[in-house]
DNA sequence: TTGACATATGCCGTTATCGGCATATATTGG
DNA sequence: CCAATATATGCCGATAACGGCATATGTCAA
């Protein structure tokens, strides 16, 4: 077996740098191919592949508009990540933490006079 | 071209569930591949292998301990994630927002009374 | 309707992943 | 030193990802 389908989760999704860049290439708002494909500077199926990927997995909608399509940034779909993220969010900032503590101290030592 | 190597970067590191359950069990603090086989029933083999590639990307770290080897989280590595989320923060709490909004307004128009 | 523009799909070759199994490499205790 | 335990590695087969290219599909404009 091979590494499980990028089409399955949102991690396997946004594994790939590409649709990363993509992704945020639509945080200012609905796109189209055509404006993602100038803006990255890649191949317009490379596009369309990878927006079809991020679609499936609900990290983007499509409205028709015209004979273009616009595809739209569902954010939502990050939660999961950010969940998981969230668990370490403590260890990832021990360091900051003990600085913080450390600031503190010297807050509280300079207070009482 | 396939997918980036999963050993360059953190996101591809992660996009295996395995590897972030192992993470997981890495929460709590130092633990031997023994114990994470034993926790996560999974191979040795393929342990020490996510293992690897873990280490590959710093998001662990390990020192030998007798005949064992103590593996250790190193989630200052998931920063990367953490900041590359960050851009979504606002978007993914959009609704959220709005009803924060209306609960705000809704306090504004009690308080006069 | 025809042709130009916008996007999606299909096929192909290359490459890497992943799990399983067998086995190599420590390390310790007797 | 030898056997047992703990972990790492190497090889394999199956799978699928990815990009490129050609082409299909869809949509408007004249």
């Amino acid at each position: 077996m091979a590494r499980s389908s990028t089409t399955s989760d949102v991690f396997n999704a946004i594994a790939e740098a590409d649709r990363r860049a993509i992704l945020d290439a639509l945080i200012t708002g609905e796109k189209a191919v055509g404006a993602i494909v100038d803006d990255l500077s890649m191949s317009q199926p490379q596009v369309s592949k990878h927006l079809h990927v991020l679609s499936e997995v609900g990290l983007v909608t499509s409205r028709a508009d015209g004979r273009h399509r616009l595809y739209r940034l569902e954010a939502t779909r990050l939660r999961p990540m950010n969940e998981w993220l969230a668990k370490y969010e403590h260890a990832m900032n021990a360091r900051l933490d003990r600085i913080d503590n450390y600031l503190r101290e010297l807050q509280q030592r300079g207070e009482p006079q």
